[in-house]
DNA sequence: GAATGAATTGAACGTTTGTTTTATTAATGA
DNA sequence: TCATTAATAAAACAAACGTTCAATTCATTC
């Protein structure tokens, strides 16, 4: 047989594209074969090499993609003339969101680094690289002007990080909790961890019928 | 040919386990083969199936062991009748010694949960709930008494472990930074996230001088 | 409505995989 | 010293892997 009735390249690509991140996030680059994949389109393994020519190229053009926009999506979201405690704020809820929103993506970027070849790993660690360096000029000039009281600039973005990217691991949006609940969570947290100047003159206690456990 | 001069089974399965440690660690459970593994041990593949009767019972013991030492190690190292803010500080200072020093197979617990038999994740997150349940008890304790300002214990709890744990991403002993170094930030920065009472009086804010950029 | 190109199939390729079996040697204990 | 057992090697297994290729059909254009 041959072609099949509705058949789109486009599309095709586009589906291959959100079944690879499904289930690359789920079972790992590794263990998702080509046959799988295939199938969870609903096409045959061979069609996919029409639209990438290895199954490392695959990882790497979702990674890369998912980088490029997390960058894009910072530049957008991220007031140039604000305080740092605002940008800091606004990086949060940028990082939050994006996140959420696309957690497979997210996942497939933070695990399987080892899974690219050597060249592209480097292509998305400089991507990486670029996107943190953002974090880490907001927590400078914080530190500089007063804003924050951080010693180890480095340090503390490798911690904001790590901290907020685990939003993936255990946040499904519901009734109970909201992106927008998650995402002031994290600055209030985020803002504490940087000694951020308001947080040193009044923090909120909350009284005791705010304390909530699950 | 058969058994080789001085060969001892104890010997041979402490070495497979250190191996597959660091080769899953470094490459990904599915992507570690027996016989890549019994290269980097000396023997040949099927030696292994003579201490583990599959590939998955080996990652599963050395998680499960793994899970139980990091326990243990907390029984040890948390002090009983402290305050909540120097239990906090305990938890925090066993996590980082024993994540750096057995920093394979830390790795291995976190990211290989998915290659687990379901009978065998079901077990190993039974013991990860567990330890983070300490977490939480400190964590709801100090918010009960004031010592802590936190409205949402599990979601505190949550954004702590994955902070700390990021050590292992980034961090390698050695003559400018000791573990001790990063220890005391993590606890300074979980004492901040948490509210801990002291930073609420009186945080230290760096000259600037102190103020560290790498 | 025939020609052309895009999209896909089905079968096959050579490797590699986890695992099993059988045979053989080193260490151990009486 | 001799039997026994622990430890390993070597070879083989079927299954599954990523990938290639020729054949075939749908969609489009003239």
């Amino acid at each position: 047989m041959a072609r099949t009735a509705g058949s789109d390249g486009e599309k095709t690509e586009a589906a291959i594209r959100e079944a690879a991140a499904r289930l690359i996030a789920r079972h790992g680059f590794d263990a998702v074969t080509m046959r799988q994949l295939a199938a969870e389109v609903g096409v045959q393994a061979a069609a996919l090499y029409r639209y990438f020519p290895a199954k490392e190229d695959l990882l790497f053009r979702l990674m890369q993609d998912h980088m490029r926009d997390l960058i894009a999506a910072l530049g957008e979201n991220l007031p140039g003339m604000a305080s740092p405690t605002e940008r800091l704020d606004a990086f949060i809820a940028n990082h939050v969101r994006f996140h959420v929103e696309r957690r497979h993506a997210t996942h497939v970027s933070n695990m399987e680094l080892r899974s690219l070849a050597p060249e592209h790993l480097s292509d998305i660690l400089r991507l990486r690289g670029t996107y943190e360096r953002e974090l880490r000029h907001i927590l400078r000039e914080g530190a500089e002007d007063g804003s924050f009281a951080i010693e180890d600039v480095a340090f503390a973005s490798m911690a904001i990080i790590q901290m907020v990217t685990g939003v993936i691991v255990w946040f499904r949006p519901d009734e109970r909790l909201t992106i927008a609940d998650v995402t002031r969570t994290y600055q209030t947290m985020t803002r504490r961890l940087a000694g951020a100047a308001e947080n040193r003159e009044a923090l909120h206690v909350p009284e005791r019928d705010e304390i909530r456990i699950w």
